[in-house]
DNA sequence: TAGATTGTTAATCGATTAACAATC
DNA sequence: TAGATTGTTAATCGATTAACAATC
Protein backbone atom coordinates (compact mmCIF):
# COMPACT_ATOMS: atom_id res chain seq x y z
CA UNK A 1 0.00 0.00 0.00
CA UNK A 2 3.39 1.90 -0.28
CA UNK A 3 4.05 4.59 -2.87
CA UNK A 4 7.15 5.39 -4.51
CA UNK A 5 9.86 7.72 -2.66
CA UNK A 6 9.00 9.56 0.49
CA UNK A 7 8.05 6.27 2.35
CA UNK A 8 12.02 5.21 1.33
CA UNK A 9 12.35 4.55 4.89
CA UNK A 10 9.61 2.20 5.10
CA UNK A 11 11.17 -0.19 2.23
CA UNK A 12 13.88 -2.16 4.25
CA UNK A 13 17.16 -2.24 2.21
CA UNK A 14 17.30 -6.07 1.61
CA UNK A 15 13.86 -5.69 0.10
CA UNK A 16 14.63 -3.11 -2.25
CA UNK A 17 17.27 -5.35 -3.33
CA UNK A 18 15.46 -8.30 -4.10
CA UNK A 19 13.14 -5.88 -6.31
CA UNK A 20 14.60 -6.45 -9.50
CA UNK A 21 15.07 -10.37 -9.18
CA UNK A 22 11.78 -10.46 -8.71
CA UNK A 23 10.88 -7.91 -11.83
CA UNK A 24 13.40 -10.15 -13.62
CA UNK A 25 11.65 -13.57 -12.78
CA UNK A 26 8.33 -12.11 -13.40
CA UNK A 27 9.33 -10.92 -17.33
CA UNK A 28 10.86 -14.62 -17.53
CA UNK A 29 7.20 -15.73 -16.66
CA UNK A 30 5.27 -12.94 -18.98
CA UNK A 31 7.79 -14.44 -22.39
CA UNK A 32 6.84 -17.90 -21.28
CA UNK A 33 3.07 -17.08 -21.02
CA UNK A 34 2.35 -17.32 -17.66
CA UNK A 35 0.19 -15.11 -16.42
CA UNK A 36 0.64 -15.74 -12.62
CA UNK A 37 3.18 -16.19 -10.81
CA UNK A 38 3.30 -17.29 -7.04
CA UNK A 39 5.35 -15.85 -4.25
CA UNK A 40 6.68 -19.54 -3.88
CA UNK A 41 8.22 -18.86 -7.34
CA UNK A 42 9.69 -15.81 -6.99
CA UNK A 43 11.22 -16.66 -3.99
CA UNK A 44 12.75 -19.53 -5.31
CA UNK A 45 14.24 -16.90 -8.01
CA UNK A 46 16.05 -15.30 -4.92
CA UNK A 47 16.16 -17.72 -2.09
CA UNK A 48 13.76 -16.45 0.43
CA UNK A 49 10.84 -18.33 1.51
CA UNK A 50 7.28 -17.37 0.09
CA UNK A 51 6.47 -15.32 2.91
CA UNK A 52 9.29 -12.57 2.29
CA UNK A 53 8.27 -12.15 -1.27
CA UNK A 54 4.60 -11.46 0.22
CA UNK A 55 6.17 -9.73 2.87
CA UNK A 56 8.50 -7.38 0.36
CA UNK A 57 5.81 -6.71 -2.35
CA UNK A 58 2.93 -5.38 0.52
CA UNK A 59 5.28 -2.52 0.66
CA UNK A 60 4.49 -1.70 -2.81
CA UNK A 61 0.48 -2.61 -3.44
CA UNK A 62 -1.61 -5.42 -4.47
CA UNK A 63 -0.95 -7.31 -7.51
CA UNK A 64 -1.88 -10.32 -5.95
CA UNK A 65 -4.50 -12.50 -5.74
CA UNK A 66 -5.05 -14.93 -2.81
CA UNK A 67 -5.54 -18.19 -4.38
CA UNK A 68 -3.98 -17.49 -7.83
CA UNK A 69 -0.66 -15.56 -7.33
CA UNK A 70 0.57 -12.51 -8.66
CA UNK A 71 -0.69 -10.60 -12.43
CA UNK A 72 2.69 -11.02 -13.69
CA UNK A 73 1.97 -8.30 -16.21
CA UNK A 74 0.48 -5.54 -14.05
CA UNK A 75 3.29 -6.57 -11.35
CA UNK A 76 6.30 -6.50 -14.02
CA UNK A 77 5.31 -2.75 -15.07
CA UNK A 78 4.42 -1.32 -11.38
CA UNK A 79 7.97 -2.72 -10.67
CA UNK A 80 9.07 -1.23 -13.92
CA UNK A 81 7.79 2.25 -12.37
CA UNK A 82 8.69 1.33 -9.20
CA UNK A 83 12.17 1.05 -9.72
CA UNK A 84 12.43 3.86 -12.48
CA UNK A 85 13.28 1.80 -15.15
CA UNK A 86 11.16 3.24 -18.20
CA UNK A 87 12.97 6.55 -17.00
CA UNK A 88 15.99 7.30 -19.29
CA UNK A 89 19.12 7.43 -17.52
CA UNK A 90 21.71 8.87 -19.06
CA UNK A 91 25.55 8.23 -18.21
CA UNK A 92 28.91 9.22 -18.67
CA UNK A 93 31.93 6.78 -18.51
CA UNK A 94 35.43 7.67 -17.88
CA UNK A 95 38.14 5.19 -18.35
CA UNK A 96 37.92 3.28 -21.74
CA UNK A 97 39.93 0.58 -20.55
CA UNK A 98 39.09 -3.49 -20.95
CA UNK A 99 36.13 -3.22 -18.42
CA UNK A 100 35.31 0.43 -19.29
CA UNK A 101 34.76 -0.95 -22.90
CA UNK A 102 32.68 -4.14 -22.04
CA UNK A 103 30.30 -1.83 -19.69
CA UNK A 104 29.76 0.62 -23.03
CA UNK A 105 28.97 -2.13 -25.17
CA UNK A 106 27.06 -3.96 -22.45
CA UNK A 107 23.41 -4.67 -23.97
CA UNK A 108 21.36 -5.45 -21.06
CA UNK A 109 21.50 -2.13 -20.05
CA UNK A 110 20.03 0.07 -22.22
CA UNK A 111 16.96 -2.21 -21.12
CA UNK A 112 16.94 -0.74 -17.68
CA UNK A 113 17.07 2.55 -19.50
CA UNK A 114 20.88 3.44 -19.32
CA UNK A 115 22.30 5.45 -22.11
CA UNK A 116 25.74 5.71 -21.88
CA UNK A 117 26.56 8.78 -24.13
CA UNK A 118 29.97 10.19 -23.20
CA UNK A 119 32.76 7.99 -22.86
CA UNK A 120 35.72 9.61 -21.56
CA UNK A 121 39.99 8.93 -20.88
CA UNK A 122 43.12 10.82 -20.24
CA UNK A 123 45.06 8.61 -22.95
CA UNK A 124 45.81 10.64 -25.49
CA UNK A 125 45.87 7.59 -27.80
CA UNK A 126 42.54 6.71 -27.33
CA UNK A 127 41.10 10.20 -27.47
CA UNK A 128 39.21 10.14 -30.99
CA UNK A 129 38.73 6.56 -31.15
CA UNK A 130 35.11 5.51 -30.99
CA UNK A 131 33.43 2.93 -29.28
CA UNK A 132 29.53 1.64 -29.79
CA UNK A 133 29.24 4.62 -31.48
CA UNK A 134 30.23 7.31 -29.38
CA UNK A 135 33.92 8.99 -29.80
CA UNK A 136 36.33 9.27 -26.44
CA UNK A 137 36.90 12.70 -25.39
CA UNK A 138 39.42 14.08 -23.56
CA UNK A 139 39.16 14.26 -19.43
CA UNK A 140 39.23 18.49 -19.75
CA UNK A 141 35.80 18.31 -21.64
CA UNK A 142 33.85 15.82 -18.31
CA UNK A 143 33.02 18.86 -16.20
CA UNK A 144 31.53 20.96 -18.73
CA UNK A 145 29.31 18.31 -20.93
CA UNK A 146 28.34 16.49 -18.03
CA UNK A 147 26.69 19.91 -16.96
CA UNK A 148 25.66 21.05 -20.06
CA UNK A 149 23.69 17.54 -20.64
CA UNK A 150 22.38 17.41 -17.45
CA UNK A 151 23.93 14.26 -16.87
CA UNK A 152 22.65 12.11 -13.84
CA UNK A 153 25.13 9.23 -13.79
CA UNK A 154 28.93 8.82 -13.53
CA UNK A 155 30.55 5.24 -14.17
CA UNK A 156 33.99 5.05 -13.53
CA UNK A 157 35.99 2.65 -14.64
CA UNK A 158 39.83 3.85 -14.24
CA UNK A 159 42.42 2.52 -12.06
CA UNK A 160 42.08 2.53 -8.04
CA UNK A 161 44.81 5.62 -7.84
CA UNK A 162 42.92 8.03 -10.25
CA UNK A 163 39.17 7.24 -9.66
CA UNK A 164 38.70 10.43 -6.81
CA UNK A 165 40.32 13.04 -9.32
CA UNK A 166 37.72 11.43 -11.99
CA UNK A 167 34.75 11.69 -9.25
CA UNK A 168 35.71 15.34 -8.04
CA UNK A 169 35.49 16.22 -12.17
CA UNK A 170 31.81 14.49 -12.03
CA UNK A 171 30.81 16.27 -9.16
CA UNK A 172 32.28 19.54 -10.47
CA UNK A 173 29.92 18.92 -13.47
CA UNK A 174 26.75 18.40 -11.55
CA UNK A 175 26.89 14.52 -11.26
CA UNK A 176 25.05 13.20 -8.45
CA UNK A 177 25.25 9.64 -8.61
CA UNK A 178 28.59 7.76 -9.22
CA UNK A 179 28.90 3.74 -9.89
CA UNK A 180 32.72 2.92 -9.27
CA UNK A 181 34.08 0.10 -10.14
CA UNK A 182 37.88 1.32 -8.79
CA UNK A 183 38.70 -0.42 -6.06
CA UNK A 184 38.48 1.71 -3.47
CA UNK A 185 35.92 4.57 -1.41
CA UNK A 186 35.49 7.65 -2.85
CA UNK A 187 35.43 10.55 -0.52
CA UNK A 188 32.17 12.69 -1.91
CA UNK A 189 29.75 15.18 -0.45
CA UNK A 190 26.92 14.51 0.94
CA UNK A 191 23.99 14.89 -1.74
CA UNK A 192 25.94 12.82 -4.20
CA UNK A 193 25.37 8.95 -3.66
CA UNK A 194 27.98 6.49 -4.18
CA UNK A 195 27.70 2.76 -5.39
CA UNK A 196 30.31 0.68 -5.73
CA UNK A 197 31.14 -2.53 -7.43
CA UNK A 198 33.69 -3.76 -5.87
CA UNK A 199 35.27 -6.93 -7.72
CA UNK A 200 38.50 -7.62 -5.88
CA UNK A 201 36.42 -7.60 -2.75
CA UNK A 202 33.53 -9.53 -4.20
CA UNK A 203 36.81 -12.03 -4.99
CA UNK A 204 38.29 -11.76 -1.39
CA UNK A 205 35.01 -12.94 -0.52
CA UNK A 206 35.20 -16.11 -2.93
CA UNK A 207 38.37 -16.65 -1.64
CA UNK A 208 37.76 -16.85 1.99
CA UNK A 209 34.66 -19.49 1.21
CA UNK A 210 36.92 -21.46 -0.87
CA UNK A 211 39.60 -21.19 2.35
CA UNK A 212 36.77 -22.39 4.47
CA UNK A 213 35.00 -24.63 2.11
CA UNK A 214 31.71 -23.10 3.18
CA UNK A 215 28.72 -23.93 0.94
CA UNK A 216 25.22 -22.61 -0.33
CA UNK A 217 24.30 -19.55 -1.54
CA UNK A 218 26.07 -16.06 -1.60
CA UNK A 219 23.53 -13.58 -2.08
CA UNK B 1 39.78 -14.52 19.57
CA UNK B 2 37.78 -16.37 16.64
CA UNK B 3 40.02 -19.02 14.35
CA UNK B 4 38.88 -19.11 10.73
CA UNK B 5 36.40 -21.47 9.44
CA UNK B 6 34.29 -24.05 10.92
CA UNK B 7 33.19 -21.32 13.18
CA UNK B 8 32.12 -19.32 10.46
CA UNK B 9 28.77 -19.00 11.90
CA UNK B 10 30.13 -16.35 14.27
CA UNK B 11 31.47 -13.97 11.69
CA UNK B 12 28.27 -12.49 10.81
CA UNK B 13 28.30 -11.85 7.58
CA UNK B 14 28.13 -7.80 6.95
CA UNK B 15 31.86 -8.41 9.00
CA UNK B 16 32.77 -10.52 6.98
CA UNK B 17 31.84 -8.26 3.69
CA UNK B 18 33.90 -5.47 5.71
CA UNK B 19 36.81 -7.10 5.94
CA UNK B 20 38.35 -7.06 2.37
CA UNK B 21 37.81 -3.11 2.38
CA UNK B 22 39.60 -2.82 5.72
CA UNK B 23 42.64 -4.88 4.11
CA UNK B 24 42.62 -2.57 1.18
CA UNK B 25 42.66 0.34 3.75
CA UNK B 26 45.32 -1.39 5.90
CA UNK B 27 47.52 -1.81 2.60
CA UNK B 28 47.14 1.69 1.88
CA UNK B 29 48.57 2.43 5.25
CA UNK B 30 51.53 0.89 4.91
CA UNK B 31 52.13 1.84 1.62
CA UNK B 32 52.31 5.13 3.37
CA UNK B 33 54.23 4.04 5.88
CA UNK B 34 51.39 4.26 9.13
CA UNK B 35 52.39 2.18 11.09
CA UNK B 36 49.06 1.81 12.68
CA UNK B 37 45.47 2.36 12.38
CA UNK B 38 42.61 3.17 14.23
CA UNK B 39 39.53 1.60 14.27
CA UNK B 40 38.09 5.12 13.66
CA UNK B 41 40.14 5.42 10.28
CA UNK B 42 39.07 1.93 9.18
CA UNK B 43 35.91 2.76 9.71
CA UNK B 44 35.71 5.69 7.68
CA UNK B 45 36.80 3.54 4.91
CA UNK B 46 33.63 1.18 4.45
CA UNK B 47 31.16 3.77 6.30
CA UNK B 48 30.48 2.34 9.55
CA UNK B 49 31.70 3.61 13.07
CA UNK B 50 34.68 2.64 14.44
CA UNK B 51 32.71 0.85 16.99
CA UNK B 52 31.74 -1.56 14.39
CA UNK B 53 34.82 -2.29 13.26
CA UNK B 54 36.12 -2.98 16.37
CA UNK B 55 33.42 -5.40 16.47
CA UNK B 56 34.08 -7.09 13.50
CA UNK B 57 37.79 -7.56 14.12
CA UNK B 58 36.75 -8.87 17.93
CA UNK B 59 36.02 -12.39 15.61
CA UNK B 60 39.35 -12.41 14.14
CA UNK B 61 42.11 -12.07 17.03
CA UNK B 62 44.11 -9.13 19.14
CA UNK B 63 45.98 -7.06 16.75
CA UNK B 64 44.11 -3.58 18.75
CA UNK B 65 46.25 -1.83 21.23
CA UNK B 66 44.23 0.09 23.05
CA UNK B 67 45.09 4.21 23.04
CA UNK B 68 47.05 3.30 19.95
CA UNK B 69 45.18 1.44 16.72
CA UNK B 70 45.95 -1.62 15.19
CA UNK B 71 49.47 -2.70 13.91
CA UNK B 72 48.60 -2.40 10.33
CA UNK B 73 50.93 -4.73 8.98
CA UNK B 74 49.68 -7.53 11.18
CA UNK B 75 46.45 -7.15 10.62
CA UNK B 76 46.95 -6.98 7.38
CA UNK B 77 48.86 -10.11 6.92
CA UNK B 78 46.16 -12.30 9.32
CA UNK B 79 43.75 -10.55 7.29
CA UNK B 80 45.37 -11.73 3.87
CA UNK B 81 45.72 -15.53 5.80
CA UNK B 82 41.83 -15.31 6.79
CA UNK B 83 40.41 -14.41 3.82
CA UNK B 84 43.13 -16.93 2.29
CA UNK B 85 44.68 -14.39 -0.45
CA UNK B 86 47.89 -15.56 -0.07
CA UNK B 87 46.49 -18.91 -1.51
CA UNK B 88 46.15 -19.44 -5.14
CA UNK B 89 42.79 -19.82 -6.90
CA UNK B 90 42.68 -21.49 -10.00
CA UNK B 91 39.68 -20.05 -12.48
CA UNK B 92 38.38 -20.95 -15.67
CA UNK B 93 36.16 -18.47 -17.72
CA UNK B 94 33.69 -19.04 -20.28
CA UNK B 95 32.32 -16.36 -22.52
CA UNK B 96 35.06 -13.99 -24.27
CA UNK B 97 32.73 -11.45 -25.15
CA UNK B 98 33.73 -7.94 -24.04
CA UNK B 99 33.35 -9.19 -20.20
CA UNK B 100 34.69 -11.77 -20.20
CA UNK B 101 37.88 -10.39 -21.50
CA UNK B 102 37.99 -7.70 -19.58
CA UNK B 103 37.98 -9.90 -16.55
CA UNK B 104 40.49 -12.03 -17.74
CA UNK B 105 43.05 -9.57 -18.53
CA UNK B 106 41.81 -7.38 -15.08
CA UNK B 107 45.46 -6.69 -13.13
CA UNK B 108 44.34 -6.30 -9.59
CA UNK B 109 42.68 -10.10 -9.79
CA UNK B 110 46.38 -11.80 -9.71
CA UNK B 111 46.86 -9.79 -6.21
CA UNK B 112 44.10 -11.42 -4.58
CA UNK B 113 45.64 -14.93 -5.32
CA UNK B 114 43.52 -15.14 -8.31
CA UNK B 115 44.75 -17.17 -11.77
CA UNK B 116 42.54 -17.12 -14.84
CA UNK B 117 44.46 -20.39 -16.63
CA UNK B 118 41.72 -21.14 -19.19
CA UNK B 119 38.99 -19.40 -21.24
CA UNK B 120 36.72 -20.79 -22.98
CA UNK B 121 33.36 -20.06 -25.72
CA UNK B 122 31.66 -21.70 -27.90
CA UNK B 123 31.91 -19.39 -31.09
CA UNK B 124 34.46 -21.40 -33.16
CA UNK B 125 35.88 -17.58 -34.90
CA UNK B 126 37.02 -16.99 -31.08
CA UNK B 127 38.34 -20.28 -30.47
CA UNK B 128 42.21 -20.76 -31.03
CA UNK B 129 42.67 -16.74 -30.40
CA UNK B 130 44.72 -15.50 -27.56
CA UNK B 131 43.85 -13.07 -24.72
CA UNK B 132 46.11 -12.45 -21.93
CA UNK B 133 48.28 -15.82 -22.75
CA UNK B 134 45.78 -17.54 -22.71
CA UNK B 135 44.36 -20.05 -25.96
CA UNK B 136 40.13 -19.20 -26.04
CA UNK B 137 39.35 -23.11 -26.11
CA UNK B 138 36.37 -25.32 -27.33
CA UNK B 139 33.28 -25.47 -24.50
CA UNK B 140 33.33 -29.34 -25.39
CA UNK B 141 36.96 -29.46 -23.39
CA UNK B 142 35.53 -27.60 -20.31
CA UNK B 143 34.40 -30.00 -17.99
CA UNK B 144 37.22 -32.27 -18.67
CA UNK B 145 39.94 -29.96 -18.62
CA UNK B 146 38.17 -28.54 -15.29
CA UNK B 147 38.33 -32.00 -13.46
CA UNK B 148 41.85 -32.78 -15.12
CA UNK B 149 43.43 -29.38 -13.18
CA UNK B 150 41.34 -29.76 -10.20
CA UNK B 151 40.21 -25.95 -10.96
CA UNK B 152 38.26 -24.18 -8.06
CA UNK B 153 36.46 -21.39 -9.73
CA UNK B 154 34.22 -20.93 -12.68
CA UNK B 155 33.19 -17.65 -13.77
CA UNK B 156 30.60 -17.33 -16.02
CA UNK B 157 30.41 -14.09 -18.40
CA UNK B 158 27.77 -15.73 -21.30
CA UNK B 159 24.25 -14.49 -22.12
CA UNK B 160 21.46 -15.54 -19.58
CA UNK B 161 20.58 -17.93 -21.73
CA UNK B 162 22.98 -19.91 -21.99
CA UNK B 163 24.34 -19.23 -18.70
CA UNK B 164 22.57 -22.82 -16.82
CA UNK B 165 24.26 -25.06 -19.21
CA UNK B 166 27.65 -23.50 -19.12
CA UNK B 167 26.91 -23.99 -15.14
CA UNK B 168 26.03 -27.32 -15.51
CA UNK B 169 29.32 -28.08 -17.90
CA UNK B 170 31.24 -26.52 -14.69
CA UNK B 171 29.55 -28.65 -12.07
CA UNK B 172 30.61 -31.91 -14.26
CA UNK B 173 33.74 -30.64 -14.17
CA UNK B 174 33.99 -30.51 -10.61
CA UNK B 175 33.84 -27.08 -9.74
CA UNK B 176 32.44 -26.26 -6.64
CA UNK B 177 32.38 -22.46 -6.28
CA UNK B 178 30.53 -20.31 -9.32
CA UNK B 179 30.80 -16.56 -10.24
CA UNK B 180 28.45 -15.77 -12.20
CA UNK B 181 28.16 -11.94 -14.18
CA UNK B 182 25.47 -13.43 -16.31
CA UNK B 183 21.82 -11.51 -14.86
CA UNK B 184 20.47 -14.60 -13.87
CA UNK B 185 19.67 -17.34 -11.31
CA UNK B 186 21.56 -20.69 -11.59
CA UNK B 187 19.82 -23.66 -10.60
CA UNK B 188 23.10 -25.69 -8.58
CA UNK B 189 23.25 -28.41 -6.38
CA UNK B 190 23.65 -27.89 -2.36
CA UNK B 191 27.26 -28.38 -2.16
CA UNK B 192 27.81 -25.57 -5.19
CA UNK B 193 28.51 -22.04 -4.01
CA UNK B 194 27.29 -19.18 -6.65
CA UNK B 195 28.17 -15.80 -5.96
CA UNK B 196 25.67 -13.28 -8.65
CA UNK B 197 27.28 -10.76 -9.50
CA UNK B 198 24.16 -8.65 -11.09
CA UNK B 199 25.17 -5.77 -13.19
CA UNK B 200 21.55 -5.22 -14.36
CA UNK B 201 20.17 -5.67 -10.64
CA UNK B 202 22.58 -2.84 -9.66
CA UNK B 203 21.61 -0.90 -12.33
CA UNK B 204 17.95 -1.29 -11.33
CA UNK B 205 19.06 -0.14 -7.69
CA UNK B 206 20.78 3.35 -9.15
CA UNK B 207 17.37 3.52 -10.87
CA UNK B 208 15.59 3.34 -8.36
CA UNK B 209 17.60 5.77 -6.27
CA UNK B 210 17.85 8.66 -8.99
CA UNK B 211 13.82 8.23 -9.34
CA UNK B 212 14.06 8.76 -5.58
CA UNK B 213 16.52 11.31 -5.88
CA UNK B 214 17.10 9.48 -2.57
CA UNK B 215 20.76 10.81 -1.24
CA UNK B 216 24.08 8.72 0.88
CA UNK B 217 26.07 5.92 0.17
CA UNK B 218 24.84 2.61 -0.96
CA UNK B 219 27.14 -0.20 0.05
C1' DT C 1 48.97 10.23 35.67
C1' DA C 2 46.00 11.86 31.72
C1' DG C 3 44.54 10.93 27.12
C1' DA C 4 43.47 7.88 23.71
C1' DT C 5 41.69 3.97 22.03
C1' DT C 6 40.50 -1.06 22.26
C1' DG C 7 37.36 -4.93 23.69
C1' DT C 8 33.04 -6.60 25.47
C1' DT C 9 28.51 -6.88 27.62
C1' DA C 10 23.90 -5.23 27.46
C1' DA C 11 20.35 -2.52 25.01
C1' DT C 12 18.39 -1.27 20.78
C1' DC C 13 17.04 -1.55 16.29
C1' DG C 14 15.56 -3.70 12.12
C1' DA C 15 14.69 -7.75 9.16
C1' DT C 16 12.96 -12.38 8.84
C1' DT C 17 9.85 -15.88 10.05
C1' DA C 18 5.62 -17.98 12.24
C1' DA C 19 0.94 -17.97 12.84
C1' DC C 20 -3.34 -17.14 11.14
C1' DA C 21 -7.12 -14.59 9.12
C1' DA C 22 -8.81 -13.08 4.55
C1' DT C 23 -9.87 -14.01 -0.17
C1' DC C 24 -9.98 -16.00 -4.66
C1' DT D 1 -17.31 -25.86 -0.35
C1' DA D 2 -12.34 -27.23 -0.37
C1' DG D 3 -7.83 -25.94 -1.77
C1' DA D 4 -4.58 -22.65 -2.65
C1' DT D 5 -2.40 -18.64 -1.85
C1' DT D 6 -2.13 -13.74 -0.31
C1' DG D 7 -1.63 -10.16 3.41
C1' DT D 8 -0.63 -8.80 8.08
C1' DT D 9 0.28 -8.92 13.01
C1' DA D 10 3.18 -10.75 16.51
C1' DA D 11 7.34 -13.37 17.73
C1' DT D 12 11.97 -14.35 16.76
C1' DC D 13 16.37 -13.73 15.28
C1' DG D 14 20.53 -11.30 14.25
C1' DA D 15 23.24 -7.05 13.59
C1' DT D 16 24.31 -2.52 15.21
C1' DT D 17 25.00 0.74 18.73
C1' DA D 18 25.60 2.45 23.61
C1' DA D 19 27.86 2.18 27.77
C1' DC D 20 31.79 1.31 30.17
C1' DA D 21 35.72 -1.23 31.87
C1' DA D 22 40.48 -2.44 30.46
C1' DT D 23 44.88 -1.16 28.68
C1' DC D 24 48.51 1.14 26.29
Amino acid sequence: MNQKCNKQVLIPRPALERMPVYYRCLMKAIDEGTPFVSSDELGRSVGVPGVQVRKDLSYLSGYGRPGVGYVARSLASYLEEFLGLINDKEAVLVGVGNLGRALALYPGFARYGLQIIALFDNDLAKVGQIIGGHQILPMERLANLSRRLHIQIGIITVPAPVAQEVAEAMIAGGIKMIWNFAPCRLVVPEDVLVKNEDLAAQLAMLSYHITCRKVGYVR
